[in-house]
DNA sequence: TAAGATTCAGCAAACGTTTGCAAAGCCGCC
DNA sequence: GGCGGCTTTGCAAACGTTTGCTGAATCTTA
């Protein structure tokens, strides 16, 4: 159907591993021979069949990129910045959506080894490392990005959580507040803990005793953090200040806020995590703490390649952590 | 390294031949052998390479996704309906982002048929058929989905965007709008085409004038409805009524609206299309006309997954044309 | 002009599967 | 006890490449 190397040798005449060496820029083979050779592979629309290289090469040029989910508008830019910068490279990326869920996860990873992608990156939602690693064929290059789990040996890019949710938190309580709630997601165990861990940080050196009935946990999505402010409003509990885990979350808080008949930020303040498009909205305007989501994406995806290409030896991870900033808006 | 049909073979003491007929429940195997063979498969922790099955079925169980651009709200959805009914059919799908260009289109299509994709996705921004028609591999199973190049015979799913358009302007027109301005983009042909057909159609229906001043093209973003709108008022041009082609144009265009002191939609009404997530905020409140982002998606994964069982017997293509709502909320 | 060096091309194996065909083993039956 | 028929297994080719090795042809040099 589609001509082969076999087909272009038949027609120039000669064996296909003379088109083979000629197609590919290979040592010893005649400028003539392989001036024709390139001249007929054009004319036929030869085209190479990665599946076959794939297999002889034991490289496929391809590799797995597993978050959560693209719908939640914090991935969007981060896959982008991966495609991007692995599409230049040469590389095809196979996109998997976990929904949240470990077993999704597994079963993607378990997919793409079967596929034999060359490297793999992720997003994971897992706890600990061996949930995941124990999957992974042998010597799979891996990189976690923006969200990994504890305990890994493997290269990772991420914000600093705990110094982004120290900074949120210190800009509250820059602005007097003290009885601030932190309302975040089990989704994540990692981000979870280090966030909290720069939260309780951030009280504690401002010497503001921890209200453990200020932490809740619900999901990342913006009706969790409606019905959870609201809840913890309603059992009337005093705050004034409120850390939500992700913007979502936070963009739920303010409503959950304001139906109370509460003011944002006059009574309470709100900041989120992320800087997610929306956050920066005229009509929104929440303060948060900015993700470079695309760059995340980049760095995970040069480091991945960088892991590629020297194939074998020793892969030495790497550990790239990227500022957080603060993005002052109306909610604080 | 990972262990092969044949590791397993010697480990069973029978042919390869044989395993590979265990693992695939083949006909012509003992229950005996069988059980043996999934026994140590599983123990050696086997994984079919699916790439050498790829060359010899001929079939790789994978697909491309073309789409112009993930970071653009519209497509996160799209993207997740295909990838969720694509994976639950075993199938992975590589994900190329086109960044609105036609030869990164093109580029995309070339690479996923290297890869030997059994199918390909794409919501295409060329405006003709044989732009991306002619780059394909002989016969393979196509489908267009949400936007679709002028004249191909293949499959797509996509919303009637006439009728979606004429429903946006009926709307406005409805409201007493009579000088409804059109700000659209030639980033993607067809649908603008079509878009713009409705609202011809709708104007003239109901016996109003059309003022081709009040057409206005720029890109698929934000900051180009605002530049445009305020274009517009600037040059002193009156209306009432503003038809963006997409919500983010909408939100743009609002913005300029109220900067140049007019009220929305008290002096003018605007409508966008899409219904992204954002439009439906609280504080954005944007009429606008619905698409069925995950359905389109999962439908037109359901066509290729047709497309794709039926393997070369004649493919009928398949036209989907979902029903646009109209959404009205608070900026009309 | 002969011998050695160099350039170019082909053969065949390999990558990990699937599968058509043939062979081997076993059964029952006459 | 020989034969036909069935079940189970193995052999080998094929999918489209890459590449080590070998051989042929050409060139260089004395």
């Amino acid at each position: 159907m589609t001509p082969t190397i076999k087909d272009i040798a038949a027609r120039a005449g000669i064996s296909y591993a003379t088109v083979s060496r000629a197609l590919n820029g290979k040592y010893g083979v005649s400028p003539r021979t392989r001036e024709r050779v390139a001249a007929i592979a054009h004319e036929m629309g030869y085209r190479p069949n990665a599946i076959a290289q794939g297999l002889v090469n034991r490289s496929t040029k391809t590799v797995g990129l597993i978050i959560p989910d693209i719908s939640n508008p914090f991935f969007p830019r981060l896959v982008l910045g991966v495609e991007d910068t692995m599409m230049d490279a040469g590389y095809s990326v196979f996109l998997c959506n976990s929904n949240w869920k470990l077993e999704r996860e597994k079963n993607a990873l378990l997919q793409l080894s079967r596929k034999q992608v060359d490297g793999i990156l992720i997003s994971s939602i897992a706890a600990r490392a061996e949930d995941i690693e124990t999957i992974l064929p042998p010597r799979i290059p891996l990189v976690y990005l923006s969200s990994y789990p504890e305990g890994t040996a493997r290269s990772r890019v991420s914000l600093n959580n705990i110094q982004g949710a120290d900074l949120a938190v210190s800009h509250l309580l820059s602005r007097g507040r003290r009885r601030i709630a932190f309302i975040g997601s089990a989704q994540e165990p990692h981000s979870l803990a280090d966030r909290l861990a720069g939260y309780r940080g951030a009280l504690e050196r401002a010497g503001v005793p921890l209200d453990e009935n200020l932490i809740i946990l619900g999901e990342f999505r913006q009706e969790s953090g409606y019905l959870l402010i609201r809840r913890l409003l309603n059992r009337g509990i005093l705050l004034d200040g409120v850390f939500a885990e992700n913007d979502l979350i936070a963009m739920g808080a303010v409503q959950g806020i304001l139906d109370s008949g509460r003011r944002v930020p006059a009574d309470i303040s709100v900041i989120g995590f992320d800087d997610i498009p929306i956050a920066s909205h005229r009509e929104i305007q929440l303060s948060t703490i900015h993700q470079p989501k695309y760059r995340i994406g980049r760095r995970a995806a040069e480091i991945m390649l960088r892991l590629l290409t020297m194939h074998g030896d020793s892969h030495p991870a790497e550990h790239a952590a990227l500022e957080p900033e603060l993005i002052v808006r109306r909610s604080t």
